[in-house]
DNA sequence: ATAAGGGTTCCAGTGACAGGAAGGTCAAGC
DNA sequence: GCTTGACCTTCCTGTCACTGGAACCCTTAT
């Protein structure tokens, strides 16, 4: 398969494609034209990197996770870890953004919004 | 005022503070050694995109800001718009991790993490 | 005289790509 | 056979908001 024909399979950009191979992520064969020819593992591989970055997991956790999906004798802990991790991780920037949210609707929902100067939000910024 | 009580006064890194005289936002005075000489304006100027920045307003945003804190005679509604916007951004943002946190916490969840290899985890990410 | 602790500039790296230029390849239609 | 257009290639730059580090200068105290 040509990266186009991936880029449509997986959903991913063929730029990113490229990009993961530069990586190191997949490495797929070349045909006589230089053209990559891409396996069904190679796909596949894919898919499964497409998942796990949408799952928020960097790019080096997905080569943790695709080392222990590709080996049988993993320890299912060595799997839960990394992802109780990028759980953490998760949580702490929902709770970075609810903080942000909280202030900045607090004062939103303060300000008349018309063609007055006054307005809280500055006043909030500003105050020394 | 040396640029490492500014950083002091205000928490910002002395790093950052010479990145955003970089990206103009500050244009401090400079001694004869070559120093730079922030006054109480400057330092003003560097908590108030501190403030700005920590609520998650983008640079650019803050630029707007500033400009509108500057200005005597503008229209609070323009304030509004800017901080809405971002808001919205912060609510996207809130809401994709939330997403991510569901499926992730839900396989975390099930995830027996012991020593042998069955992991709902890698099933899901390699499922066809 | 020296050492510590400021300050300066400039260059490179971060993460995970995206945009774009310059050019090669392939299949279809005329 | 020629052209057109879609696809592919590599390579370089830019994104965002800094951060780290090297190499060097200035100030103050001992």
């Amino acid at each position: 398969m040509n990266i186009g024909e991936v880029s449509k399979n997986t959903g991913l950009p063929a730029k990113t494609i490229r990009y993961y191979e530069d990586i190191g992520f997949v490495t797929p064969a070349r045909g006589d034209n230089g053209y990559r020819s891409f396996s069904e593992k190679d796909q596949h591989k894919l898919v499964f990197l497409g998942r796990a970055r949408g799952l928020g997991f960097s790019i080096e956790d997905c080569r943790t996770l695709m080392a222990l999906y590709e080996d049988q004798g993993r320890a299912s802990a060595d799997v839960k870890r990394v992802a109780q991790k990028n759980l953490s991780e998760i949580d702490r920037k929902i709770a970075d953004l609810q903080a942000m949210r909280g202030t900045l609707s607090h004062l939103v929902a303060n300000c008349a919004g018309d063609g007055r100067p006054d307005c809280p939000i500055l006043e909030d910024l500003g105050r020394s």
